[in-house]
DNA sequence: GCAATTTCTTGATCGAGATCAAGCCGCATC
DNA sequence: GATGCGGCTTGATCTCGATCAAGAAATTGC
């Protein structure tokens, strides 16, 4: 990757006012927040932010894969969530304290924009009619630690996994063929599985014929009756 | 209790005042939203609202105690969080698509002020200075789910015993007398615990001469120690 | 193409905590 | 003081998922 000065183009800009966040942003001041931005290339397990640091900016991911990661003691990670293409992530932290509460780490060699904190809360209290998105937002992420404290607390291996498959699935009907995200030793931690008990509750999935596996690709041909195997798990 | 109308008298109102999340509002407008509130009395064991309810109000705990609860398949209950006299919950829910998160029932005989969010809302709307408060509660609340997780997926009994037995000393140094803030099988549940297993993760805090337990209260001669005791489990 | 490394699967064992089952203590009511 | 009940402790066993240990399959490098 030589491109000395990566630019974030017009295509770039388009993916990232997409965003809920910025869909109500003027023009201007858009422009003005990703003039003070850059893009930044990060090799598979490079660590983009700490946990505890001093947070400076949040990112939205162009390409590859971003670990959320908590620490334990000896060692011991759990992945929090796994950010995908055209996700912002740690926007949240502008108003956590000043540190990130979780550590950033690339699954896959990826590209990212960093976006200072400074100019956007600067713009945000300029012009409060912003507030509400970020509050949106924020409850979001709420919402969804609440659900992954129940799935953890509550729910057993083969709940969990089902539950995960599920939430990948289109909602409509039967048949679906889906795709994990990232690999599954990856996917494991997201679930605070070992890859070893991940890999046998798969198995145990496609004995019961409700699971075709093929590398990373997996066939589901009768959501409902996964739904049924996992309340009766 | 005979008093019909249980009256929100100046002294109820300086307490709900006090909260971070009041302490800017103007005379009027808070007075305005605690004319339509109304106070609430809980028999032990009632529910205040449930899981996916319509959310209409939050509340201010006067009196007695609140548990969050949510509620996994076959019965299974974990204790989110334990609410405190004088704490204000379920605001976060104005931002929530209008549905509880989870259940609150009352652990013991109980007085609540619910507070409506219409007119809550309304108020903020109207006055966008006070949402920098909000966010902050929703950035509080982030926080300890967050650290909620960590605790959970990555320390074992003895850890988030002793994690919490910390959390509940004051900062100070040495031989500290705390209270549990509830019945230890509530404190149980809040650690997602079965009570069986608190008990046991206490003897044998006891018998390490790091914990005198007496009914409710506990004394800690040496949180340090306590502290040593935990990392190394 | 073949070796080397990484990813995934499978099997055997282990252990923390849940579950099941008594028993104990404090406290109320009569 | 007996009786009963709720809250807590203690003991025996069981279960799920982690850990340890190989091996198979896919990917990468030369």
């Amino acid at each position: 990757m030589m491109s000395a000065h990566p630019v974030i183009d017009s295509s770039i800009r388009a993916r990232i006012q997409r965003t809920p966040l910025f869909s109500a942003w003027s023009e201007g001041a858009f422009a003005a927040l990703l003039e003070q931005s850059r893009i930044r290339q990060l090799d598979l397990g490079e660590i983009l932010f700490h946990e505890g640091e001093e947070a400076r900016a949040f990112y939205f991911l162009l390409a590859g894969e971003v670990d959320l990661i908590t620490l334990g003691a000896g060692g011991r990670e759990k992945i929090v969530e796994i950010i995908q293409v055209d996700d912002l992530f740690a926007e949240a932290v502008a108003f956590l304290g000043g540190r990130y509460p979780v550590q950033a780490a690339a699954g896959l060699a990826s590209t990212v924009v960093e976006i200072p904190f400074a100019p956007f809360m600067a713009t945000l209290q300029g012009h409060q009619e912003l507030m509400p998105q970020m509050l949106a937002r924020l409850s979001m992420r709420l919402h969804y630690l609440i659900k992954e404290l129940r799935h953890l607390s509550m729910e057993s291996a083969n709940q969990r996994v089902a539950s995960y498959l599920l939430d990948l699935c289109p909602a409509g009907g039967e048949s679906v063929e889906i795709c994990l995200p990232a690999k599954k030793a990856a996917v494991a931690a997201r679930l605070g599985l070992t890859p070893e008990t991940f890999s046998r509750v798969l198995g145990r999935l496609r004995k019961a014929g409700l699971l075709r596996v093929d590398k990373r690709s997996l066939h589901i041909p009768d959501p409902q009756a996964l739904r049924r195997w996992a309340d009766s798990s």
